[in-house]
DNA sequence: AACGACACCGCAAACGTTTTCGGTAGTATT
DNA sequence: AATACTACCGAAAACGTTTGCGGTGTCGTT
């Protein structure tokens, strides 16, 4: 019932508590022999170490904390199920929460999640996070920090992301080789930096390529999911001259876009055109499939964590963060056709 | 940097640590004025209570465990949702693991929860758990348990999930009702209780309308991802006598299915009718979109939520645990048209 | 014979709480 | 004036580990 202590462990073999830690450990200072004793018996009984008492031993525990802004949206989910996989095999396991897009939400999980002591915390911001005295503030507890996705960039800390700029680039490049004329762009509120990249990148695209950019075509639509994609739809569909074509800031809200205009009686692509970010399953799913920025999230998960990991082992030795890049592809597909070819 | 311990807020109050801590407790032996006191300083200075500590102490923790087959899918991304809506009330936060429908990932899992002294668990088992020593052992360690959707019926845990057969034999019947002859049923490892009632509601449901039972129909697709579903495609596009209809275990493997039978030339629904289990997102996003069993996953996960923290009020209590069953509602759309109609 | 070196192990303190048990006032009761 | 409450607070033990320090015994060296 009572989960076996050291204590009981070493009663049992009729030596001291300390050595039985030691031995468990592999200090040099115990004897081959009284090693394997301890060992076989530890095996014997189930002896499982309590990691609350370790942690408040050594002032740091076994538990990786992840901050998401929503487990639901199948990308973080997927970037979850990567950190899941590698902190696994290294021994942690993770405590998950989510932000629910709110920064004081956001800050009573970074709150949380310190005073539990977490070895070390992988986090996405919300899009209300604007200013970051709690990251810091975890900085400055000396918890090592990764972000990932969604990452603020003046902070020095791990950093595993896309380059959401060229991305972004890329896609509305491609919008204008197809011939649209009149591409929108659909975003939550303008704080957070991958926002920022992704519309600049869209903005450069439009400029260089001599295509013009209708301020009125870039709506703030306040969220990233499905309804906000629907509601920045609605707004096009009252205009007199609605885009025809739209890069969305993911997938989620161009598929909510999407369907909503398609309820309108649009026809796309022809009647208009659309782009996401992510490469989710829904985007492979609708008819025409969705043009979308594939997103290694599983990849991203697994670096953030291993990079983590990383940090977490050359802990006391001065560490640099590290910044990575992940590939992404623009997967092309029939939400946006060349004009004319069909 | 270092947490501000007990300690040193008695300090700063000239007073003793064990009255700040019955202070913060509102002990009855404290005076209002060293209530006050206390609490004012615990404020100003931002002291939060070491978690590790409390818990090595009390034998529990304020950490609550999660188990599920895979994050990613997205009914359990949602129902994890909904757990963290209800837990992060009450102060607790969750720990997430995955089986990756693996039994002995699910037995670590289990193993490094208890050890971690989690209050409470939530789990749905793998499809792989035909055996459940592990479980009977969280509950050996009187860790309250609740079950939710894939529950293993023998024990007696608090069980939260849908009336499994009942909404097979809705399905079922609709299928029936439309005209179709030939209906198949793809589902996973035959091991868990879930796959089996839904199983029996599609064999009852054929056997009461006087419809015939093929077991070639009957695929052991050996999982329950998408690619599960192409599989199970793939077979029936090898038969002469493929069905008519099919039920699937779940949406993401009647939308795997739904694909490949689209991929190999065959209209929905007129050659071959599809209906799953879930209302996920994807589901309505199919074209045509998929007639499906919704189950509120969402409120699965918040109603688990609570009645394991009932659960763990009433801790001392002799409780009797509950079982819940959610509503479903049957989603009848384009996949699934009556013959002839259309 | 005395000395250090070495291998091995235990004592006890510490981590930050909670809680039991007393202890000291002060006040009210006989 | 002795007793009995009451109200409030502190010392210390405990939770299960880890770890610094010291201690014992054995051995080889002078």
């Amino acid at each position: 019932m009572a989960q076996l202590t050291l204590k009981d462990l070493a009663r049992k073999l009729g030596i001291s508590a300390s050595t039985v830690s030691r031995a468990l450990h592999d200090h040099p200072d115990i004897s081959k022999k009284t090693k394997q004793l301890a060992m076989d018996a530890a095996e014997k009984y189930g002896y499982q170490p309590n990691p609350m008492a370790q942690s408040l031993k050594k002032k740091r525990s076994n538990i990786i904390g992840v901050i998401v802004p929503e487990i639901r949206h199948n990308f973080f989910a997927t970037v979850i199920s990567g950190i899941e996989e590698v902190t696994y095999d290294a021994g942690y396991i993770i405590m998950v929460c989510q932000s629910n897009e709110s920064l004081s939400r956001e800050i009573a999980n970074t709150k949380a999640l310190t005073a539990n002591r977490v070895a070390g915390l992988l986090m996405a911001i919300s899009l209300e996070t604007t200013t970051c005295d709690h990251i810091k503030n975890v900085i400055k507890h000396g918890i090592p920090l990764v972000q990932f996705d969604r990452v603020v960039e003046e902070l020095e800390t791990g950093k595993v992301c896309i380059d959401d700029f060229r991305a972004a680039y890329k896609a509305t490049s491609h919008l204008i080789d197809c011939g649209y004329k009149r591409i929108g762009f659909l975003a939550g509120r303008e704080g957070i930096s991958l926002n920022r990249m992704r519309f600049n990148g869209y903005f450069e695209a439009l400029k260089n390529h001599g295509a013009t950019y209708y301020p009125e075509l870039n709506i703030n639509i306040g969220g990233c999911r499905g309804k906000n994609g629907r509601y920045g739809a609605d707004e096009y569909l009252k205009m007199d001259n609605p885009p025809d074509a739209v890069l969305a800031i993911n997938d989620p809200v161009a598929v909510g876009a999407f369907c909503r205009c398609r309820e309108a009686g649009l026809r796309i692509p022809e009647d208009i055109a659309f782009a996401g970010f992510s490469g989710s399953p829904e985007s492979a799913l609708i008819e025409p499939a969705l043009t979308t920025i594939s997103q290694p999230a599983f990849e991203m998960g697994k670096t953030a964590a291993s990079l983590l990991l990383k940090q977490l082992d050359s802990k006391d030795e001065a560490y640099t963060p590290k910044t990575i890049i992940l590939e992404t592809e623009l997967l092309i597909r029939g939400s946006s056709w060349k004009r004319g070819t069909k």
